[in-house]
DNA sequence: TTGAAAGCGCTAACAG
DNA sequence: CTGTTAGCGCTTTCAA
């Protein structure tokens, strides 16, 4: 195979007896041509076995049908995150839909790269920005507002003018936790919020922030509804957290786990304590894929990002920005609040 | 920014007064050329704000610098699969140091694809396939026997003669367990596999094989070591086969639970029937990173399989295979078992 | 409906 | 150490 002639467009049009031109619109389906040509043309690739160079393609068409996909990856291990992964997985089957390929672009974006420059590399028609974080906010901007197709999930950012946001409902999931909590009647409430050492802050303060907000809203104090962070690797940091809120004077009533793989920790905090679920406290976590949370004994509430559809979705949305197709999608992916036993929907009542 | 003129190498050489070559060897790191000229080079690459094209040194040279990633991603939504963000992130690293980008090429490999096709497009200067089942096999016996560079997970195929393999000690941990165990003196143990609708059964019976071989080994009948399939998307399914190998005559002493994810709910199950961990029952589950296993209570046991650092040799050995370096790898990553409370090493005694 | 020809931007002999 | 030049394989006017 090594001393092949590598076969091309050429080989295809002197097969044929027609012009490359006529090869390549052919390959294209782009502009005119008869169909006894085409179906010549067909047959002749396939019987010479031949296949576009990808590169070759992309210099003369200046297109590469690829997109850039930035996701949070961290030079440490890390555990699992459902959020990416189920994200990647939607990306891929619309990338695969759409023929487009998908090309893991974090090295693009090192500190010292600028913008302009990524852009004219021409390695990809557009990028897609999952979960990263501020310190891409940078580059965010200047790809938005140079025009480059961008997309990115998360809440919107200021210089977005153009939709380029794909929105599952982060953030308002907990203000909604806090509302509902509200509603049946706690009035001991603790919003848990992870962090992880090589992982910004900045997701913190958001959740810190929205805790603030609630209190202030419905006048409580910081003890009815509390902010409570907690060392993801460090799984004594999450236990001393958790008892201290459960053998407090006013005990807490329903608790907001954040990261679905501390719950089974959680499970077993409070049962080693004696307490019950949801009877002596109820509680929430976050999932991205909709059966997690029926392995737990009682159930888990869960609220459901559709961090697969959002990852599709983005892919569509970028897709549609690179060809200029102007259809309209919907940005928004609504989370889920599914209630199971851990925690039931105020109709229900429970005090 | 659409009306500017696009910067090639001929403006860097007109600007430098010098020809297109000398350009291209200091882009390159090739060939001679003074620390001078060198230095008036970058200056005025910076200064116009120079990139290359990607697609026309890909063109030219008839490389790439980009790695074909083919993952297990199905159509339908999954849970967290552990293994799968670890080897990216551990790749996504490696492909950072070494200057290489990872494309996700799931796409290439449609059953009605050929894999001469998909060599002759030249998308890719070589691919990883990681625990992707025996769907692609087709496809990478073709590509090894036909020298294209090609690295895989798993347990080494038959058509593997030069080293295309890494090998992270897959099924020798369940083998392992089945022998510490008996040499802990259990002779009731039980070994869980999960099997997942859109999955192939290929590992499913890998597994099976192991029980039964270690069985023939030891001499033991099927109650003596058992071994448990059950339904992933249906934790009714494991909970069943939970209950019944815990409520038998002769209970089970020991199981290997497989997926971390199920854990939380056989940790509920146990307790729930007011047995213990590990005096009445010892288990053990597979993690991806070393921490996982902590957060239960008591901790789990668990055989630590370093995906992360199976991303990052199998993007080296796949770069080393690309330049032909010939530069000597590790293609073993050894499990590691880290014993915490719920299964105790052998010299501690137990029974 | 098809063909001729001029690029796309870069690499790599080969010559100097 | 540097320049000339012929490709790499395809797309895209512009003519025919």
């Amino acid at each position: 195979m090594e001393s092949e002639k590598n076969i091309t467009i050429y080989d295809i049009a002197q097969a044929t007896n027609l012009s490359i031109a006529t090869i390549s619109r052919i390959i294209n389906k782009k502009g005119r041509y008869s169909a006894e040509t085409e179906s010549r043309v067909i047959k002749a690739m396939e019987e010479l076995g031949y296949t576009p160079s990808a590169s070759a393609q992309s210099l003369a068409s200046n297109q590469t049908h690829t997109i850039g996909l930035v996701l949070p990856f961290w030079s440490i291990q890390q555990p699992n995150d459902e959020f990416t992964i189920q994200f990647l997985s939607g990306a891929t089957i619309a990338a695969n839909h759409l023929k487009y390929d998908l090309l893991l672009d974090n090295r693009s974006f090192v500190p010292s790269a600028s913008t302009s420059q990524i852009i004219k590399r021409r390695r990809v028609d557009g990028f897609i920005f999952s979960a990263v974080g501020n310190s891409y906010q940078h580059f965010m901007e200047e790809l938005i507002t140079s025009g480059f197709p961008t997309i990115y999930t998360g809440v919107q950012l200021p210089f977005d003018k153009d939709g380029c946001n794909v929105y599952g409902g982060h953030e308002i999931y907990k203000q909604d936790f806090l509302e509902i909590c509200y509603q049946k009647g706690y009035r001991n409430t603790a919003l848990f919020t992870s962090y992880m050492q090589a992982q910004e802050l900045q997701m913190v303060e958001i959740s810190r922030q929205i805790v603030e907000d609630f209190r202030l809203k419905k006048g409580l104090s910081q003890d009815q509804c509390r902010f409570v962070m907690y060392d993801y690797y460090n799984p004594k940091s999450f236990q001393y957290a958790l008892e201290e809120l459960l053998t407090q004077k006013n005990p807490v009533e329903a608790i907001y786990l954040d990261q679905f793989p501390t719950c089974s920790h959680a499970y077993s905090i409070i049962s080693s304590m004696g307490l019950r679920i949801p009877e002596d406290i109820a509680v929430v976590a976050t999932s991205q894929y909709s059966r997690g949370g029926e392995e737990f004994s009682p159930k888990l509430t869960t609220t459901y990002v559709h961090s697969y559809e959002m990852g599709y979705r983005a892919v569509e949305l970028l897709v549609n920005k690179i060809e200029k197709k102007g259809l309209e999608f919907e940005h928004d992916i609504p989370y889920s609040f599914l209630y199971r036993e851990s925690f039931l929907p105020p109709e229900q009542g429970q005090e």
